[in-house]
DNA sequence: CTAATCAGTACCGAATTGGTCCTGATTGAA
DNA sequence: TTCAATCAGGACCAATTCGGTACTGATTAG
């Protein structure tokens, strides 16, 4: 299976509670007992999407963080660029030149193009809000896992 | 970046010098040399291959391997399905259903679905022939990587 | 001034992946 | 019939990547 990282899949399983949660402001260690996450992942996780404008935080006593933007306007195509780096399935694509010297003779850049974009294109045209259902509760037992997946 | 496996791309790499060369059969030693993939991977990988209906086999002295359809009829679909398994992002998909007990309460199917589609339509769209394009000489060094992605 | 929380960085263990090796089976040619 | 060439199956290993943690410094409200 082509997947994503656990990592990105934790991210959209933190960012879309922090959207199904009443209030604005999320402490790390509340993000971690509301999903599962390991708290220094979700630490982690922060620390590339407040960074990539995914996310605001305030340092302090009463600090926290917060969606920088409202769940319709954060794309699932936001999340994965910011963990993942550029959407492609191979280093054949624009933005990643430096890795091919020789982009206007490569036979199979045609192809993987079109899969590229169409890829790009799913991902962006799902957001966060798609991603928010009914209230669930996490399992007991490997929880990150379970949740990320969607497993019992 | 999301990522097809390396083994992934080698294999469209080997398959798209088959169907580019004439003479229909192949054997490890010939693909090894023209892509720059190591035998014992090119044999791995043709392992997964054939089971799978992709190549056709034939032992003994005058043995080797070809392509099971034209170029025209085996997608990129076909060959990733082969060594990577269902075309999927997270583990949320029709045929992984073991791993998921609660598909139908998982407030993320819906999304997840929609993206592992795009994909899969994607992947289905391009064909080996799509892949294939004039005659090109793989580098002497790094030889698998810079062949696969295309790199100078 | 203190406690709470984010920010940056480094490090480590586990898992996965790429790659190899060995042996057995098959087949055509000598 | 024998032999060389090649595929088939399975196991194993090293390297790399990833998930996860830990420590220290900076910031902020009370």
């Amino acid at each position: 299976m082509i997947k994503l990282s656990k990592l990105t899949d934790y991210a959209i399983v933190v960012m879309s509670e922090m959207a199904r949660q009443t209030g604005t402001v999320h402490t790390v260690t509340q993000m971690a007992e509301r999903t599962g996450v390991p708290a220094p992942t979700v630490a982690k996780l922060m620390k590339s999407l407040t960074p990539a404008g995914l996310m605001t935080s305030h340092r302090g006593a009463a600090g926290g963080y917060a969606l920088a933007r409202p769940a319709e306007a954060i794309t699932i195509a936001d999340i994965v660029v910011a963990l993942d780096g550029p959407i492609a399935l191979t280093a054949c694509v624009e933005g990643a030149g430096e890795e091919c010297g020789v982009e206007n003779l490569c036979p199979m850049r045609g192809g993987w193009e079109k899969i590229n974009r169409a890829i790009r294109s799913a991902l962006e045209q799902v957001t966060l809000a798609d991603m928010m259902g009914p209230v669930w509760t996490p399992p007991a037992r490997e929880p990150a896992k379970a949740l990320a997946s969607g497993n019992a």
